[in-house]
RNA sequence: GACCCGUUCGUCUAUCGGUUAGGACUCCAGAUUUUCAUUCUGGCAAGAAGGGUUCAACUCCCUUACGGGUCGCCA
């Protein structure tokens, strides 16, 4: 029987969760996922000096935002639990045994290391391929501390067992674990186990190239949706950073991400994180989504500027549904649909007066407009030509001056959208104000 | 410093010895749209450098440069 493929996504609750750290732990669910395998979830709180339980929490939060479920773990539990390590001390006191009994471990100023063989060892990385590193050179790999003085275990050593224990088949993790894994092997190898396979991906970095750490601008998980963006479009820009579907699509969901992940197509190169296509990505999501959809998704924002989204939010949010990138603009992409106490642009308004005529193109409008029969786009577009018609001019200019009245913008959805949205009654008031105001 | 990994448009990437080096983001121009956005068309823009190997190299090898990572009783 094939091994099931089991993965694991380890953090350590020391911070808030991290694009990077996202990342890894999409790439172990898609191949989880793909393969039909399991994904498990394991906390890495053996830094009791530096865990909090906010950074926990947020683990958590950010995975379940990201739709990244896991099967066994914190919560739903499962048959290699306990999923915290800070629980896990009778396996690791057992394992240590193996080591003292194999004598390779050593007492050293209270602490216990473990006796690296003197040989070259090699991996075989499903990424980066094969890579040696030398352990007769013991000036670059020293006999590492396996169990501290205060008898706590550290994580190369935790880690390992762990994996083991829970039959994890396939590790992947980031680069910055490259030079741990020959430790990890040696340590394996120790204990008698079998070791997994691993998969080395690249790191992220700022758009500068540096190391993008937790506190850079746009590395905490948590503050995306702040900012206005859907999970699934963070999902699937970070999938394209260092993975390829190599063909020329790159909007996916989760779904599609699943049936085109492969390890063989992630990249060696770390990659820096551009915020703007990040956000462009985010917009080819929120267009994919259905009016529903958007608008649920977008009623947090608008209520949290303290606007009623009212009982025709639905169509409201569907006007400017395609004039958004971030969920974030639609409160004010929607105030003057909402409420009548809206900003007037005064760059629009000079425009507006620019034209001359402002005060007889808004009488027109406003005469032919009244005039209309049962409201609808049709027939309030329809009155706008009529209203041209009267003052001789061509339709295309009157539509500019209406906007303005209208929305107290430059720009925005479909005339005949905003028309039937406000209603005959609002439309003629503010047709009106402006009138008032150019006279 | 030592040891690893990497290096194609500004950025994300395709190419797995023979291509006018393709796509996407950004930017610019045009079309559509009353406007903005969307969409479409076009444009700017790349193989770090130097040596090999080969009929042929972005692709394979070496050197250098640059970038990143690791060298903890952090994870």
């Amino acid at each position: 029987m094939a091994d099931i493929v089991r993965t694991r996504f380890a953090p350590s609750p020391t911070g808030y969760l991290h694009v990077g750290g996202a990342r890894t732990a999409l790439f172990c669910w898609l191949y989880a996922r793909k393969h039909g395998g399991q994904f498990i979830l394991r906390i890495e709180d053996t830094d009791e000096a530096r865990n909090t339980e906010a950074a926990r929490q947020a683990i958590f939060d950010g995975m379940n935002w990201l739709g990244l479920d896991w099967d066994e773990g914190p919560d739903v539990g499962g048959p290699c639990g306990p999923y915290y390590q800070s629980q896990r001390n009778a396996v690791y006191d057992r394992y240590f045994e193996k080591l003292v009994a194999a004598d390779r471990v050593y007492e050293s100023e209270g602490a216990w290391r473990f006796r690296f063989e003197r040989k070259p060892v090699t991996m075989h990385d499903l990424v980066c391929g094969e890579v040696t590193i030398d352990y007769r050179d013991e000036s670059n790999t020293p006999d590492m501390v396996v169990k501290r003085s205060d008898g706590s275990y550290v994580f190369h050593f935790v880690n390992v067992v762990d994996d083991l224990e829970m039959r994890i088949t396939h590790v992947i993790r980031g680069e910055d674990h490259l030079m741990n894994t020959p430790k990890h092997l040696q340590l394996i190898e120790a204990l008698g186990g079998v070791a997994p396979a691993y998969a080395h991906i690249p790191l992220i970095q700022n758009p500068n190239g540096s190391k993008m750490s937790k506190r850079d601008q746009g590395a905490a998980v948590g503050d995306y949706p702040r900012q206005g963006f859907v999970a699934p479009a963070l999902v699937n820009f970070l999938a394209l950073l260092g993975w390829s579907p190599k063909t020329e699509e790159e909007i996916f969901s989760l779904d599609e991400l699943t049936q085109r992940f492969s390890l063989e197509a992630v990249n060696r190169s770390p990659a820096r994180f551009d915020a703007e296509k990040c956000a462009w990505v985010n917009q080819q999501h929120l267009l994919r989504m259905s009016a529903e959809d958007f608008a649920a998704a977008a009623r947090p924002y608008v209520e949290k500027e303290s606007l009623d989204p009212g009982p025709q939010f639905v169509a409201v949010a569907a006007a400017v549904q395609e004039k958004v990138r971030l969920l974030t603009e639609v409160p004010e992409a929607v105030r003057f649909l909402l409420e009548d106490a809206f900003p007037m642009d005064e760059a629009a308004l000079e425009k507006v007066k620019a034209g001359g005529n402002g005060a007889a193109v808004m009488g027109a409008l406003h005469e032919a407009l009244a005039q209309v029969g049962e409201w609808t786009a049709e027939s309030a577009k329809a009155a706008i030509a009529t209203a041209a018609g009267a003052l001789g001019v061509k339709a295309g200019q009157m539509m500019f001056p209406l906007r303005v009245s209208l929305s107290g913008k430059a720009g925005g959805p479909d005339l005949g959208v905003i028309l039937t949205l406000l209603g005959r009654d609002r439309s003629l008031q503010r047709i009106e104000q402006l009138r008032q105001r150019l006279s």
